[in-house]
RNA sequence: GGAGAGGUGGCAGAGUGGUCGAAUGCGCUCGACUUGAAAUCGAGUGUGGCGAAAGUCACCGAGGGUUCGAAUCCCUCCCUCUCCGCCA
């Protein structure tokens, strides 16, 4: 969530770093605020009174005052100042209501060092790794061809069990999967991540706060009857973690990685990539997310990249690293950077990973403080978190990259010891 | 699912209609004493809104009600804990 406090400050400057990103009207916030601060006053100064003719008459009755002529008087004023109350007070909730709804709605700004740009056409490649481990001969199946064709990965006995963008992994395939995940946890604990394992369903204060609602609803997979949706991301569940906390500056910064599963309905995403591990209403992922100080959090940002990045070149697989212009920047995001696998059959670069630094925009909708000892009042604490990695597609881009003339796969190094196999 | 108990400040725990944002203890901060530390003593110590400030308002799980006045009474909901049942 924008600081409204700094919107009605500079509201030209927040409706220009918000028109970076796409269109977008701050005037009917800047119109509620002003509407509920001026009924805020109106309404605090009838409390007080109220407040003040309630001591009154309290003071009297102690005194054995109990029927004294102004004691009625006073009854007659509270009275008065309650009637008056009760028009405004609601007048108020509606309004501040419906101003926390818009601002809700509202994306983060983007960062100064953010590229502009209006769609992903106009992302910025900063990096490109691994060239040397590009496939070297042309004839590559597509990763599901092949894994079907080993028996490892199952798509048509997932639409009996589910229906279709679903998975199901057999045999090797499956204990890639959990080779892949050890391996990802492994990694990123000992980098300093504390290992996590959250759980899998979070509710609506939970995908509010992290930004997935109310804009996305239609993204998530919803247990009605509960208030608990898939979460879309261990992103969602690990925000939550310390949501309506305030922590303590020393703590800082906290560093955590989850294995989750990852649930998505993929609307709107009909027709595009049908076929694969690619895009599924369901995938794993190792995801990395801090908390940490406002002053260190672009560090903590570069390492957080360099730990994604570090997967992808223990097992070899070339990517680039691209920086989201301000079109493409995910909602909560104010600066992203995607790391994108070489997918050979596509000959393309895939989406592996997501790294974003949300500064205080998910602890101000999650209310997640710290607090300097010896300082006054509490400070939002910065939020950044990336896959590291998304465990489907790293299986694609191994049964694709690590393909072999003769129709097998080779199992990459760093993972043979997990698999306990050197070839698929 | 059945029965019961309970949700108060960083924690523990009082408060059952009146000046209570809330006793007391612990913790924490600062100061005194001490060669240093412990112990002891003194002072301070929640969060947020509005306001330049003085200040003022709100918050005792959430929402509503009664009252001049609610942490305290009434209603609804949520959550936690204990026991029983069921179950991985």
């Amino acid at each position: 969530m924008i600081d409204l406090k700094q919107l009605r400050e500079n509201p030209q400057q927040f409706q220009a770093q918000l028109g970076l990103r796409g269109k977008y009207d701050l005037q009917p916030i800047l119109d509620l605020d002003q509407q509920q601060r001026q009924l805020e006053v109106t309404r605090s100064q009838l409390q007080a009174r109220s407040n003040e003719i309630g001591k009154l008459v309290g003071q009297k009755m102690k005194a054995g005052g109990k029927d004294d002529p102004e004691v009625q008087t006073w009854r007659e004023e509270g009275n008065q100042v309650k009637a008056q109350l009760s028009e405004l007070e609601p007048q108020e909730k509606e309004i501040k209501e419906q101003l926390r709804a818009l601002l809700l709605t509202i994306p983060n700004l983007p960062s100064e060092t953010t590229p502009v740009g209006k769609d992903e056409a106009e992302n910025v490649e900063i990096k490109r790794w691994g060239d040397e481990y590009l496939p070297t001969h042309t004839e590559i199946l597509p990763h599901w061809e092949i894994g079907e064709k080993l028996g490892i990965l199952n798509f048509e006995r997932s639409v009996k069990i589910a229906q279709s963008r679903f998975v199901t992994l057999i045999g090797a395939g499956a204990a890639l999967e959990r080779a892949l995940i050890r391996f990802m946890l492994d990694r990123q604990t000992a980098a300093g991540y504390t290992e996590v394992s959250p759980p899998f369903l979070a509710n609506t204060a939970s995908l509010t706060a992290s930004g997935q609602l109310p804009k996305f609803a239609e993204e998530s997979f919803r247990c009605k009857d509960d208030d608990l949706w898939l979460i879309p991301t261990a992103e969602v569940a690990i925000n939550s973690l310390h949501r309506e906390e305030i922590l303590s500056a020393e703590e800082l910064p906290l560093r955590y990685c989850a294995y989750t599963p990852c649930f998505r309905r993929e609307a709107g995403s009909y027709g595009r990539d049908t076929r694969g591990l690619i895009r599924l209403h369901q995938f794993d992922k190792v995801e990395l997310f801090k908390f940490v100080h406002p002053d260190t959090s672009e560090q903590e940002h570069q390492t957080l990249l360099q730990d994604a990045e570090a997967i992808l070149q223990a097992l070899q697989l070339p990517y680039r690293v691209i920086e989201l212009c301000t079109g493409d920047l995910g909602f909560s995001a104010t600066k992203t950077y995607d790391l994108e696998v070489w997918l050979p059959s596509a000959e393309k670069y895939r989406e592996i990973s997501s790294c974003s630094n949300c500064r205080e925009f998910q602890a101000r909708r999650g209310d997640i403080r710290f607090k300097e000892a010896g300082k006054k009042g509490t400070q939002f604490v910065h939020t950044l978190n990336g896959s590291g990695l998304a465990v489907g597609r790293t299986m694609a881009a191994i049964l694709e990259n690590y393909q072999q003339p003769d129709g097998t796969v080779k199992v990459p190094e760093a993972l043979q010891d997990y698999l306990g196999r050197e070839v698929l």
